[in-house]
DNA sequence: GACCAGGCACATC
DNA sequence: GATGTGCATGGT
């Protein structure tokens, strides 16, 4: 059980050591939501390319994506690697959106959380993390994205066994950070920073075997 | 040349 | 339900 206390243990440190994130790159919630389905099993610098590419098109904008063909779409992303499934994926999110919200994200802000993200997960090629960094970083909504990074740096330091699956580890932040006397606000600047420290400390200090001396989480907790 | 990076769906057992 | 596999570019 790890409890609130070590939560804001954690991040304390990884805010000291680091500082704001100041996530998610992106312009507009569409091109936050874009950037979610990019980046899958990806690095961001190659994503960034992507969104160049599209932004040298003048399409990052719901229509055009939506009027688009495939093939195009799939030239245009293709430093992500995975560029065909990945056009696809878009064309399946950007298809909802049309269809649902009028090509309007700030229509789709209206939905109540947990039902929105029940439909994200529906459209193929959407999984817990991208819905929940949509949720998150484009919707402004209060759900933990838990990434492998995430999970990685919390089983190096034995808060979780390595057989917890996604939304046990996301449960563990949502247990103690959504109650209703809170405001959404705060949960969402909260998590919002949380995730991208994570992501911070992973890369830097555990992605070798073992974790790196002058890990800021070091000690946070005994490992087993 | 091997390995990794801000996953996901699908087949198979 | 667990495990394996395809998808693919660019950096180290």
């Amino acid at each position: 059980m790890v409890s609130k206390k070590i939560i804001l243990s954690i991040f304390n440190r990884l805010f000291k050591a680091f500082g704001p994130q100041n996530w998610w790159p992106g312009e507009t919630p569409f091109e936050v939501a874009l950037g979610a389905i990019l980046t899958q099993n990806t690095n961001w610098q190659n994503v960034e390319r992507a969104i160049l590419n599209l932004r040298r098109e003048g399409v990052i904008e719901p229509f055009s994506i939506y009027s688009m063909d495939l093939s195009k779409l799939a030239s245009l992303i293709r430093p992500v690697g995975y560029y065909n499934v990945k056009a696809r994926r878009i064309k399946e999110f950007v298809s909802f959106l049309v269809r649902e919200f009028h090509g309007n994200m700030e229509l789709m802000k209206e939905i109540d959380g947990n039902i929105l993200r029940k439909r994200l997960l529906l459209i193929n090629g959407i999984g817990f993390e991208t819905a929940d960094s949509i949720l998150l970083y484009a919707l402004d909504k209060p759900f933990f994205v838990v990434d492998s990074y995430t999970r990685r740096v919390m089983i190096r330091h034995g808060l979780i066994h390595d057989d917890m699956g996604y939304e046990d580890i996301q449960g563990i932040f949502h247990r103690y950070f959504l109650d209703k006397c809170k405001t959404h606000g705060d949960v969402v600047k909260f998590f919002n920073e949380f995730h991208a420290l994570f992501v911070k400390v992973g890369k830097i200090y555990c992605n070798t075997e073992p974790c790196c001396q002058g890990c800021p989480l070091d000690g946070i907790k005994r490992r087993n």
